[in-house]
DNA sequence: AGCACGCCGACT
DNA sequence: GTCGGCGTGCTC
């Protein structure tokens, strides 16, 4: 142990990907220091046991005084895989979000490129012949994974020596070695339907039999038929989209095929690269006269502006100027960064990014695979393929090389900022500090601008570039409130359903067009209520009502994943009185199929859609008109283009008005401005019937005049007479604990010394709506810095405060945790 | 984040 | 008399 210490005379610095505070310093030999760079992974011993994948931020020859360094285990790249702008982004998140670089390493790494103790380790494409690439301890690793993935730690038992990390790298290299996907992001690759007719009847004479069984089924003949014509010697197979286009019949006659075992049924593996999404149908247009006006402005205003807001209504053809944009970014041989605020919900967008740019299009986003995630991660790096990413907030953490333009589309979405767990951050704002390091330009796009970046753009923060007029010059729609109070009062009203709304639903029917129902989902899942006592089932881990499922028949808990069969009687009072209360979009659409029997219905909410490929499937069926009606919560409404939607339903816009927030008026008019967007993108002027009990709404009066400056200045007048922000910051600090007493003191003790050393507003602590989760008990406090204190004063003080907080035996178990402009 | 060490309650 | 709960401290 002491030679080692002698011996040393270069040391790194490097980034564990844990929540610890700075950086750990392992020594390295003399040829190591030549070969190690800033950004190079290292794997590290740390502990008694572990080994982690460190990131190398500094080599020098500073020996530790206070304690012998250990050495490294291995070098794990040729080259640095982390850029040196990426260290000092991530250095700037840890500092401006309150956390520490390790979570932000965590955070933005794919776990392929982590490979850490607990990782397992699977056998890879090697073939048995090709072994003799391996060495021996390298077979002796190979052959055990054939019985089971390893874990780093297996491998050093098996071959009974520490250092294993080169074999394995080697191994990788080889292919004898892959990473396992982790738990919770299995890989579900896109599957296809396809049918074919039963092996049974494909002789010619039994043939016959069938069609004659079917002769009063025109319909069911129809599709055998087709599948006849459309199936060859080699491949019986038949898609199901193929059938569908051909004979124009549903799933359900299908389905009833199937259980008649006339037709027999198989799903096949789609290959899923990016390629895989369909080559959007439109081409491409070259710009109106208003969008190259707003093109040659948006590059005017670059000159003086590094940010420009711009700000185009729905339909105005927003993403055929971002088109033009990339293009001349291209042709620079730049890289462009495209965030979306939920790649899930854009496969349109992608569809035709892909048709103009082809290959140069990645994909990025945290539901991918670790090993796309990988891939996109080392072209990025190469800097050769992927010169365009679309990509949700974590695509910001990819290794740019001449990253010179990012577009955060929709730059008003709350999906931008991460709250859980650090670094919480905010794509949006973090976006625009990258792009100041690396010389690039901003560009947020938005219909409904936040009110952070309008006031940037009045106080000319920013540039600002307006694009009033939709595309092809269709017509806003018609938007119009429906009175609750008075549906209630003349009996117009069945469930959720006003008549004016039913009405204008047959209406749209009966023209062959489409129809959007929107809920909110925020306050509205159903819960089962007891008449008689009251009582509600709650979750036994946190402090919340149990959610009603009919499709599983379940009570869960949306925080815990708990879950009860539904129970016959009340667990109180033993009454068989049980109700559900509440509505959600699965009670909607039970209406909507009661309301319209004949009609093909889907309902699109995150429970209805798991995984992206069903959400595909739903949008790929609307978008054919094999649905008529949809029902869905905010996913309906974003990035979706249907050309045939002419009547926008918002069940019911108050919860929302109500929220208890101070941007739920900016919220609700941003949600139901894009709700509006839905309808008529076509020639026809659409119509969107809110329903409300608050007709008179402000916010409602400004949504049916598109009257977004208006909403801008009433919020403006109100945020500064109540210092929100923009007019002041928050942080907000959560405090955590198995004990309810713990996190009461804890709590009250900061906020105390908090209150001492700061004049601004501390609010609470208090508890939120909810309040225990898990076992654990929540408490948040809300600190707001007005225009005298800076945010990183503030910052420093809740540092310092937090330091002697954590001096103080009792406190220890409390777990804390900063949340910077929590919005 | 893990993991070991250490001090208090319910079991053989 | 031990097993095991989790509070506390440490990891280069």
């Amino acid at each position: 142990m002491q030679s080692k210490k002698r011996n040393s005379l270069f040391f790194v610095d490097v980034i564990l990907p844990l929540a610890l505070p700075k950086a750990y310093t392992y020594s390295i030999t003399p040829e190591e220091a030549i070969t190690l760079k800033p950004g190079f992974r290292v794997a590290v011993p740390f502990g008694k046991q572990k080994i982690y994948t460190a990131i190398v931020v500094k080599i020098h020859s500073l020996a530790p005084q206070t304690y012998s360094s250990k050495s490294i285990a291995a070098i794990m790249d040729n080259q640095p895989v982390i850029t040196q702008n990426q260290l000092e982004f991530w250095s700037w998140i840890a500092s401006y979000y309150m956390c520490t670089q390790g979570e932000v390493l965590r955070a933005c790494l794919p776990s392929a490129l982590m490979i850490e103790s607990q990782t397992l380790l699977e056998k890879g494409q090697l073939k048995e012949e090709e072994t003799h690439v391996l060495n021996d301890d390298q077979f002796l690793v190979f052959e055990a994974l054939d019985k089971k993935p390893l874990t780093l730690d297996e491998v050093i038992s098996i071959v009974q020596f520490k250092k294993v990390m080169p074999l394995i790298l080697d191994m990788i290299e080889k292919g004898a070695v892959t990473v396992k996907q982790q738990i919770g992001e299995k890989f579900i690759p896109k599957t296809e339907r396809y049918i074919k007719i039963s092996d049974n009847y494909q002789k010619e004479e039994h043939l016959s039999l069938l069609f004659n069984a079917l002769a009063k089924a025109p319909k069911q003949s129809k599709v055998i038929m087709a599948l006849f014509s459309l199936q060859t010697k080699q491949e019986p197979w038949v898609s199901v989209a193929e059938v569908k286009k051909k004979t124009g019949c549903n799933s359900g006659l299908i389905r009833i095929l199937i259980d008649k075992e006339w037709v027999e049924e198989t799903y096949r593996e789609v290959t899923r690269d990016v390629n895989a999404y369909p080559a959007s149908t439109s081409q491409s247009n070259p710009l109106t006269h208003a969008q190259q006006i707003a093109l040659n402005e948006i590059n005017d205003s670059w000159m003086s502006n590094d940010v420009v807001l711009f700000e185009g209504v729905t339909s105005s053809g927003k993403t055929e100027v971002y088109i033009h944009l990339i293009e001349e970014q291209l042709k620079a041989g730049n890289q462009v960064l495209y965030l979306v605020p939920e790649i899930v919900l854009t496969p349109q967008v992608v569809s035709r990014l892909v048709a103009h740019f082809g290959d140069n299009v990645s994909v990025y986003h945290s539901k991918f695979s670790i090993h796309e995630r990988t891939e996109v991660w080392k072209d990025v790096l190469s800097g050769v393929k992927s010169k365009v990413i679309v990509g949700a907030r974590s695509a910001l953490f990819l290794p740019f090389q001449k990253l010179k333009l990012i577009l955060v589309d929709e730059e008003h979405e709350n999906s931008y900022k991460q709250f859980d767990p650090a670094p919480r951050y905010h794509a949006r704002d973090s976006a625009i500090y990258l792009a100041q390091t690396m010389q690039a330009k901003v560009l947020l796009g938005s219909a409904t601008p936040s009110l952070e970046s309008a006031e940037n753009a009045r106080n000319k923060k920013y540039g600002w570039v307006k694009l009033k007029e939709r595309f092809g010059g269709v017509s806003l729609p018609l938007i119009e409130t429906i009175d609750l109070k008075e549906a209630h009062r003349k009996k117009q009203i069945d469930g959720m359903f006003s008549t004016p709304l039913i009405e204008a639903i047959q209406n749209t029917l009966a023209l062959n067009k489409q129809i959007i129902l929107f809920q909110n989902r925020r306050g509205y899942a159903p819960i089962l209520e007891c008449l008689s006592c009251g009582h509600s089932p709650q979750c036994t881990q946190c402090d919340v009502t149990l959610t009603y499922h009919q499709t599983q028949n379940q009570l869960r808990c949306h925080y815990c994943g708990y879950h009860i069969p539904m129970p016959s009687q009340c667990h109180e009072c033993g009454m068989p009185t049980l109700t559900t209360k509440g509505v959600g979009t699965q009670q909607i659409e039970e209406q909507v199929n009661r309301l319209f029997p004949e009609t093909q219905t889907a309902r699109m909410d995150w429970d209805s859609t798991r995984g992206k490929w069903s959400f595909d499937k739903i949008i790929s069926a609307f978008s054919k008109e094999e649905i008529k009606i949809l029902i869905g919560t905010q996913m309906v409404v974003k990035g979706l283009d249907f050309k045939n939607v002419l009547l926008v339903g918002v069940i019911n816009a108050d919860q929302s008005l109500n929220f208890p927030d101070f941007r739920a008026h900016e919220r609700s008019f941003q949600m139901l401005c894009q709700v509006a967007g839905r309808a008529g993108r076509s020639d026809q002027k659409g119509k969107v019937l809110i329903q409300t009990y608050q007709p008179k709404h402000p916010v409602l009066m400004q949504v049916k005049k598109h009257d977004f400056d208006g909403l801008y200045h009433t919020q403006r007048t109100e945020r500064i007479q109540y210092q929100y922000p923009p007019y002041s910051r928050m942080i907000k600090v959560t405090f955590k604990s198995r004990q309810i007493e713990n996190v009461n003191m804890a709590s009250e003790w900061y906020a105390n010394v908090v209150k001492q050393s700061y004049c601004g507003s501390v609010l609470g602590p208090v508890f939120p709506p909810v309040s225990r989760v898990k076992n654990i008990y929540i408490k948040h406090l809300m600190i707001k810095a007005d225009q005298k204190t800076t945010l990183s004063n503030l910052k420093i003080k809740l540092t310092k405060a937090y330091q002697s907080f954590q001096s103080i035996p009792g406190f220890r178990s409390t777990k804390v945790a900063f949340d910077v402009d929590p919005y």
